[in-house]
DNA sequence: GCTATTAGTTAACTTTAGGTAACTAGTTAC
DNA sequence: GTAACTAGTTACCTAAAGTTAACTAATAGC
């Protein structure tokens, strides 16, 4: 008890411990598309963002792709579907408020994205 | 010049860039066990970190993605390999000072994870 | 010579993520 | 009645991601 082996493997446990609550994030938000829908949404949380609008902000997304990621992001509490009542009927997705928890994360990935090209570039 | 269409306009195009350094981020990063291996390294930068040992810190990591990712990860110039003379032989792999630039990120992502964790259980 | 360690590689396979295109359905305008 | 807008859905397919297991190669101990 006390020994250097055992100092060990208690690191070692929470080292464990933090792997899985990332594998957690990875799982819930990795894949093309989530983390960049979710941007969208943060970059705009003053308007309306309906379907077609999303699609058209998010270059290359189909309507497969992009109905199925915002019912993920759905489940997961991050976005909510409204639909409006207008001609034709136009459905907005928000972000909710625990959904802005994600914005520190897409906020170091963008810095992060431009300085790697920066890097690279060398 | 100066109208609502036109900030708009800017704020689009704005908005499409931070898109594109996230899709960056997304293609280096992403996938089941990059961030995992970089966390894996950040939580021991003192020690040595040989092949075997980071498989077996990394629960369900397969040799052949290992190499692979730790492949990858080289190229972007986030670790470092270097081969030890000891018998066997060990190859040892560590974070660079530019791939620290990733641990926010990661620090993030354990945190989200952890409390997403006790969110969803409601 | 057999086993075990290291660090991978390779081939063969399965799974899943994502793309494409055609389709439904409700409403409006021409 | 046909075209156009909204918001999707569905089926089919491909490509990429990942898994499994067997193998190489160098070295050491028994």
């Amino acid at each position: 008890m006390g020994t250097v082996k055992n100092k060990e493997n208690v690191r070692e446990a929470s080292c464990k411990e933090e792997l899985t609550a990332m594998r957690d994030s990875i799982d819930i938000l990795g894949g093309k598309w989530k983390l960049l829908i979710m941007r969208y949404l943060t970059n705009r949380t003053t308007e309306s963002n309906h379907f077609k609008k999303i699609q058209r902000g998010i270059d290359g997304i189909s309507a497969k792709m992009l109905s199925k990621e915002l019912k993920d992001l759905e489940l997961n509490l991050m976005v909510t579907r409204t639909i409006q009542d207008t001609r034709p009927v136009t459905v907005n997705y928000s972000i909710t408020e625990y959904g802005t928890s994600i914005i520190p994360v897409t906020d170091m990935l963008v810095q992060w994205g431009l300085n790697h090209r920066e890097k690279i570039r060398d």
